[in-house]
DNA sequence: GTTTAGCACTCATGTAGAAAGAGTGCTAAT
DNA sequence: ATTAGCACTCTTTCTACATGAGTGCTAAAC
């Protein structure tokens, strides 16, 4: 029978055409409409043929009897995957991004600024997690004594990040013997890795107790203590998140309310923007494909961004399902490309 | 004729009742229920005259002909200012706040947590600016050599408080000349206020260039730029925001846009807690009364919070104009006293 | 066999009017 | 000064009905 062939060149165009037109116009596509905005000519009766193939294989669906259709969320899907044409950038956007992801000397809020710049450019929300390296360098570290056993732990990472964390020792140390301990850590392991350091620490506590004086003995235990992997705490910035109030798909029930509350506990995101950054390149979750229910109404159109290659966060946009896909797309992979550019240290070249 | 004592007792207690009625129902009230909710046993008819003489008074309003009355913020105004009765914190309110404000050894976030209980205490938003204390402590101050001219600046304050900025330097400095000024730097000026610090460097600038060798001609420049006033960056901690978007009367239109785009500029609204720091206790702004458009439907209850007798910052909640006020005033005096007393530094005696 | 015209049918939307209900303002009586 | 009574206003709700958009199906046309 015919429906051997349900999936031919044509369905997908009119599918093309329906996704386009509903995220050009935000209302249910009738027969009418799709008749005369393809290519095709085709008189609506056989439209409606094929839309009721579409919608028996579950790439559309109607709201009511009367009323056009609409793509679900594997119409979306094969739109994205198979059928979509990339718009290229505005120039105008082009510009804006690279004037603000500019490589700078100072170390100014890039992270911020590329999520502003998302979510300005695309009227929807931005989202950057903060990039974060496999191999940290240790450059220096600090012991002040607080009060009774505690210890306050400054150290220095990677030429300019600054971490500090609050210890609590074993016996009370004085601020000279903290100052001896930091010396000592500096002196031999300034300029190798964390995890190296930590491992190298670790030894030194299970096998070469005998040789070492009380001081050096100290110095160790004070540095496990100190280095200790931090739960790490892993964050992002989000911007625009207003601009999500604007769209009417989003404003129904709680489903804002949903979506902001994920946004400030932050957790269900970042395990969400995890996964994005497995997969290299641009990463798409529409609707309730990224599997937290807040999310449902919403698309996720996310691009890992790398320093010299090593990739070490995720950036993306967050609007309705409903988005303009063939211009986010894009957007977002160039924004990752920029943003990783801008972090690299080697174009810390002197200039101005 | 006897418009004479348009605003005696009765009115008063009328409109005491109208608000404390409206603020439970968040319907307008009629004369009927006014009627039978107040102690005075008067009919319908003689309500309605005191409504009207209300109303010409600008203390309430009618939304149309035939709707009861809803209070003005004249009306609440009178109401929060001379009428109110406050009532004591539900006991398990209290307790949640002691345990969540206990003053800990570990310094945690505690204002975070302070903001987060305002809000889940009282169901509407949070607010808690950081603690910003006018005389801070130099306790330890550190440079660090980066590419070229810069130089990376750590100080610790107060005890515990890591600060860090990078600085332009005018000529390259090696990491143990670095050293040496901070060196300097410490042994001379640790332990006094930051403001000082700056008199004192300027000072020497300014005078005593003669008796100085290079060392610490380098130091004092160092440090100038290191304590230069650093473009105040306040701040504050926003929590359940979320909770304000269950409230109808602020959803309308574009409100609550405005509303979550205030929040995010903070630039407002800091203005905004900077006004209520300078009055000491409860702070009261009733809608139009911020002077901010994006606040026009919502009150704000703050209080100014101290560590040992000196204003540090302010918290407060955010909620629609509605609010309880007889139970937030209270609730928002006391948080502001606790979380003074658990920001407190005497209070670090050892425990446990 | 595919495409199309035609037609009955469904369903959302919009309009109009009627009835109900709530609350007021005013007047006249208490 | 207070209150009962009453006419009036305005919102809310419901029904009925028309409109229009869009469909599914069938039978004719290509």
């Amino acid at each position: 029978m015919a429906h051997a062939q349900l999936l031919n060149d044509r369905s997908l165009q009119l599918l093309k055409t329906l996704v386009e037109r509903y995220i050009s116009d935000g209302q249910p596509v009738g027969s009418r409409v799709l008749s005369k905005g393809s290519e095709l000519n085709l008189s609506p009766a056989t439209i409606r043929n094929v839309m009721a193939d579409l919608e028996e294989m579950g790439l559309v669906h109607s709201p009511h009897t009367s009323a056009g259709r609409i793509p679900t969320v594997s119409g979306y899907r094969m739109f994205v995957d198979t059928l979509l044409t990339f718009k290229p950038l505005e120039s105008k956007d082009l510009s804006r991004l690279h004037e603000g992801l500019a490589a700078k000397e100072d170390n100014s809020d890039v992270i911020g600024t590329a999520s502003r710049l998302l979510a300005e450019l695309t009227q929807m929300a931005g989202i950057v997690t903060l990039p974060k390296r496999e191999t940290v360098c240790l450059r220096h570290i600090e012991f002040l004594p607080l009060s009774n056993t505690r210890v306050l732990v400054i150290f220095v990472t990677n030429e300019q990040e600054v971490h500090n964390k609050i210890i609590q020792t074993d016996k009370k140390f004085s601020a000279s013997e903290l100052q001896q301990a930091a010396n000592y850590i500096n002196s031999i392991y300034a300029g190798r890795s964390l995890q190296a350091v930590r491992e190298a620490v670790l030894k030194e506590l299970k096998e070469d107790q005998q040789r070492m004086n009380q001081g050096m003995m100290d110095a160790i235990k004070i540095a496990q203590l100190a280095l200790e992997p931090n739960g790490k705490k892993e964050d992002y910035v989000l911007a625009g998140e207003t601009n999500l109030m604007g769209f009417s798909e989003l404003a129904g029930r709680d489903n804002l309310k949903k979506l902001f509350e994920a946004f400030s506990h932050k957790q269900s995101v970042l395990h969400l923007l995890d996964q994005c950054m497995k997969a290299q390149g641009v990463q798409i979750f529409i609707g309730e494909e990224s599997g937290y229910q807040a999310f449902d109404q919403c698309s996720l159109v996310t691009s890992s961004y790398s320093i010299s290659d090593e990739v070490v966060g995720v950036l993306g946009v967050i609007g309705p399902t409903r988005m303009a896909y063939e211009k986010i797309i894009p957007f977002v992979d160039i924004t990752a490309k920029l943003l990783g550019a801008a972090l690299n240290p080697k174009a810390a070249t002197p200039s101005s």
